[in-house]
DNA sequence: TTCACTGCAAAACGTTTGCAAACAG
DNA sequence: CTGTTTGCAAACGTTTTGCAGTGAA
């Protein structure tokens, strides 16, 4: 079955209209989304957009470095289109992810490998407490 | 159906021989396991052991304090018989993960608010590296 | 009797995989 | 053609839930 006309065939190995559809919705969302909300998103732009093709170009774009993908807890996984390395902070009451980036991550990483004796490669740090919304509104 | 014997009745909140026994498993790994293991230790104890009930032992023991729950990526829970605050390592070759402690923890909740505007509970802190195992097998 | 806890089985959830169809090169 | 990617659906592993049965209080 199948076979309208959107979907199938690709150029070899790169931004398929999926892959840059799926791209721009994690691009374009303020928060960080997570795949079903890029799949929703994606869907709007390219609407024959597939789960697994969703699943696929989140795999591709992260391997080739334009998307991060971000874990906390065992919620479903969010994307981020800052690729830099940086830290994250989660609100207890309303889950909010935020970025922000610590000046002394160099030493900081020093210092666990230091104690742990690993040879270090990156730290994930997250801090977690109230969101500066969630402060004002008691 | 069912009622053979050891099942069912419990005094009321707390340490029932599934808690115990599932409490046990836990201490007694040297890994952090998960709770696929935990089951499989518990079972050698108590045969009749349900994945369910090893689940809500799992909740229940995490929230009296006596058990604390470990994520990294997208892999199933690992649980850790050190309650207190502390820090890991995740090796990126056999996947094993490592408790230590940093001391400058303070310090860097103090940072990490101070950058991200957050009040902070807590902060999580992951290094991701070789551990000293895989660097001696090269 | 009441109520928390157990065991079982099935459901739920996020994610991955197998496969046929559809192209680009 | 060959090789890659897509879409669908079904499978997967982990975790949760519904429910009946059980026994301590």
């Amino acid at each position: 079955m199948a076979g309208r006309g959107d979907q199938g065939g690709a150029p070899r190995g790169a931004l398929t209209p999926q892959r840059r559809a799926v791209l721009r919705a994690v691009e374009e969302s303020a928060e960080h989304p997570t795949a079903n909300e890029i799949f929703e998103a994606a869907r709007r732009e390219l609407p024959s957009i597939s789960f697994a093709t969703v699943y696929n170009s989140l795999k591709y774009l992260t391997e080739a470095g334009l998307v991060r993908e971000i874990h906390f807890g065992k919620a479903a996984s969010r994307y981020d289109s800052e690729t830099a390395r940086h830290d994250h902070a989660v609100c207890t009451r309303c889950g909010k992810l935020a970025d922000f980036d610590l000046a002394e991550t160099p030493q900081l990483i020093r210092a666990a490998a230091r104690r742990s004796r690993f040879k270090p490669e990156s730290i994930h740090l997250t801090l977690v407490g109230l969101c500066p919304d969630c402060q004002a509104d008691g």
